[in-house]
DNA sequence: CATTCAGTGTTATTTTTCTAACGTTGATTT
DNA sequence: AAATCAACGTTAGAAAAATAACACTGAATG
């Protein structure tokens, strides 16, 4: 094993520079093209430390959506996706044929992605970098991305017109996820920079719902961006005893 | 093997689900998921024409980017890659610590993106969003997205006041990329929607390259875009005989 | 000059994945 | 009721990938 990060990291470079534009590399193919063997790129892959991963003899980079969680999803991510498909399996209903959606950051609605595939007119607005690609994939969906500096925490984008560029769009529904849901402090997430499109999205957006699994409520995060009954729907996946989880467009305060 | 598409298409729609939300699904868990045996999702993934496909006993979406090419790049394509290489090896020279770089749409500059991780401050302006993901997975360079609608041909994207967005920024250097390059007709790419960024871009920035390989030369495509003057320096693969890779920075005419 | 050791190749072995063939089930048809 | 057939499971074999062990090389060190 190199203790000293000497041609290894040079190869590796080349690697990822090949594999930078997209798309897979096999071993052999990467072994010819660093002029060693297999084996040697195999142990540059266990001992450095590298955003190449191997894929069933396949490099790939495994910063890519698509890639990333090599670490599967396995029993407990399955099990709990399975609250976050049943939690978008909701939300779904309130969609239309013609909609034009405004999808928030976060993992919580990327389940509802490959769904909207069904459809046959769709547009999709955004800020969020994950749920780009996912919607860039679906052929009939027509998508919108707000862009602006990227925050790699969120996946996302900010910028200070942005809440200018959203009004300025005919958003018939917007799907707001969140960190954090309580009664009196309101509806919060955990960066700041995300409470700008957010607001916008709920100011101008026909229909508000905000999509949250039970384990939020009662949680407050340090970015506050509204209050509960700014929502005309609150899906959720607990049928809690004191909460409703269809509110109506009447502004029905929820658990109350 | 199912004619119809019955059970099959379901599991499959169900699998694309869990895929969704980015990540790979080993074969194991999928056929759990769908309480089948393992020979049912893969003949599910033979049979069906789908966009999950199968990479080493993991399932994993295929039109993601960084698995899209599952067509890997093999010999052909690692030659060719070979020469844009060495296109984006040149251009690499002209990048300085600190700079705040336009980088076109299309697959040729794809190769600098991963060279960018050498730099400790960088800043990436772009309209692409295959440029986009690959920038994001660096750690020391700041990621600007232009945002608007979506045009699946080239990857990137379209607005009406992208000109005004990239015009607020202080680009430095702009890295354009062309489908024609021609002495008389001057500098074109295929799609119209590409020109205002591009006219943008060479509007703004303090300096102007042009990297096309030679095989542009001496051809025209539909959206004219520039001359070949407007740039300050052509980054080319070839040295021809009538032509001078650096122009500097005083516009000489190229190919004179 | 012998020794050491990082770096690499080679080979053999194990493990995993892939493929092809055949067997089962249950609904539908004749 | 026998025949048919789609849908699926099971098994066994082939192919590929991962791992482990050992051998070679050449530069640095004593």
């Amino acid at each position: 094993m190199p203790t000293t990060n000497g041609r290894s990291a040079l190869r590796l470079a080349k690697l990822q520079e090949a594999l930078a534009s997209g798309g897979t590399l096999h071993l052999r193919d990467a072994a010819e093209l660093c002029d060693v063997s297999e084996m040697t790129i195999r142990r540059d892959l266990t001992t450095q430390k590298t955003a190449i991963s191997l894929l069933g003899g396949r490099l790939v980079m495994a910063n890519y959506p698509g890639v990333t969680p090599i670490y599967d999803l396995n029993e407990q991510q399955a099990s709990h996706y399975q609250a976050k498909h049943r939690l978008c399996q909701r939300a779904l209903a309130y969609i239309q044929e013609g909609d034009t959606l405004f999808i928030d950051c976060g993992s919580t609605l990327m389940p509802l992605l490959s769904q909207l595939s069904h459809f046959h007119e769709l547009t999709v607005v955004t800020y969020a970098l994950n749920v780009a690609n996912a919607v860039a994939a679906l052929p009939n969906v027509r998508l919108v991305l707000l862009g602006g500096l990227f925050y790699p925490a969120s996946q996302s984008f900010g910028s200070d017109n942005m809440a200018a560029a959203i009004e300025r769009l005919g958003i018939n529904k917007a799907l707001i996820s969140a960190a954090g849901v309580d009664l009196e402090r309101g509806v919060s997430c955990f960066h700041f920079h995300e409470v700008a499109p957010k607001q916008a999205a709920i100011a101008t957006a026909m229909q508000r719902l905000l999509v949250v699994d039970a384990s939020k409520f009662g949680v407050v995060r340090p970015a506050y961006f509204a209050a509960l009954d700014d929502f005309d729907v609150v899906v959720t996946d607990e049928e809690k005893t004191h909460s409703s989880q269809y509110l109506g467009c009447g502004n029905a305060p929820l658990l109350s």
